[in-house]
DNA sequence: TTATATTTGTCCGTATGTATG
DNA sequence: CCATACATACGGACAAATATA
């Protein structure tokens, strides 16, 4: 009898929004990765433009048919892809992007990314979700640059 | 009168094992903070090795006498971090890090990274917390790569 | 193979602090 | 001062997926 459990609580989303069907409290994917991606699609579309406000977390709830816990997770999740930012006491808004500058690398460089952790971030007045772009150089001294400020171009 | 607030919780903690004591709820760091600092440092420094468990929300939870919020946020910043993943079911675990493969980018190329959106984490099998390198090559062309297996290499 | 235990996912309730309007 | 909104933090409960005996 573990079939159709979530019967119920579907038909009672009568009068939810038609977008907010999108989420399947059945689905094998979490309900706040669907949530999230959902976002992240109005984000990426520009339906949702930079500086907007997403919608605080009891709207999303009631909107979606989903828990309080699920909303702030995918909130968290799109926070971790640097894609909105949010704080104590703001809505949360889609994070502005800054434009990239650009910055020649020398020839004979390795050049890899990787997520910072929050001491680095810190140090670098990065937003969360925000990758770093290290450059290793043939002298083998690093370099670091947020991944959101920098774009490198090859000799 | 705001000092000492905390002091018979302090008294209360005897029982707990001491590196539990490294966390302290007076701080203004938040708890899950300082717990993903800790869990952050043993992983980096090899003491949880990559496929290790880093114990269950509930065990983690009674070891530092903090709550299971507090242990999900923690572990959720690890995850945004590449450092762990976590499904429901399996244990949490330290991530494995791939061999990273050496890829020699041709002149006048821009490398930038993001995040993936989790499509694009589908289609190239790639876990949470992991950014991806973008090269554009001057045809205007543009190639990504998973950001834990690939390096490149400027000419 | 089946059954049980473990673990994470999700929901709910409550409370306090911080910041804005 | 008050209302709103998010951040942090505790607690309980059950579901779903996997691990393990």
């Amino acid at each position: 009898m573990a079939t159709r459990q979530y019967g119920a609580r579907c038909v009672s989303q009568r009068g939810v929004k038609a977008e907010a069907m999108s989420i399947d409290p059945r689905s094998h994917t979490p309900v706040y990765v669907q949530l999230a991606d959902l976002l992240r699609d109005q984000i990426e579309s520009g339906e949702l433009p930079p500086g907007a406000r997403i919608g605080s977390e009891a709207r999303l709830s009631q909107e979606y048919g989903i828990g309080r816990d699920a909303v702030r997770m995918a909130i968290s999740v799109l926070r971790s892809e640097g894609l909105v930012t949010s704080s104590r006491g703001h809505p949360t808004q889609v994070r502005p992007r800054p434009e990239r500058r650009l910055v020649e690398v020398p020839s004979g460089c390795t050049i890899s990314t990787r997520m910072p952790n929050s001491n680095e971030r810190r140090q670098m007045d990065m937003d969360e979700g925000v990758p770093v772009l290290e450059v290793r150089y043939p002298d083998g001294k690093k370099q670091t640059f947020p991944g959101d400020e920098v774009e490198l171009i090859s000799p």
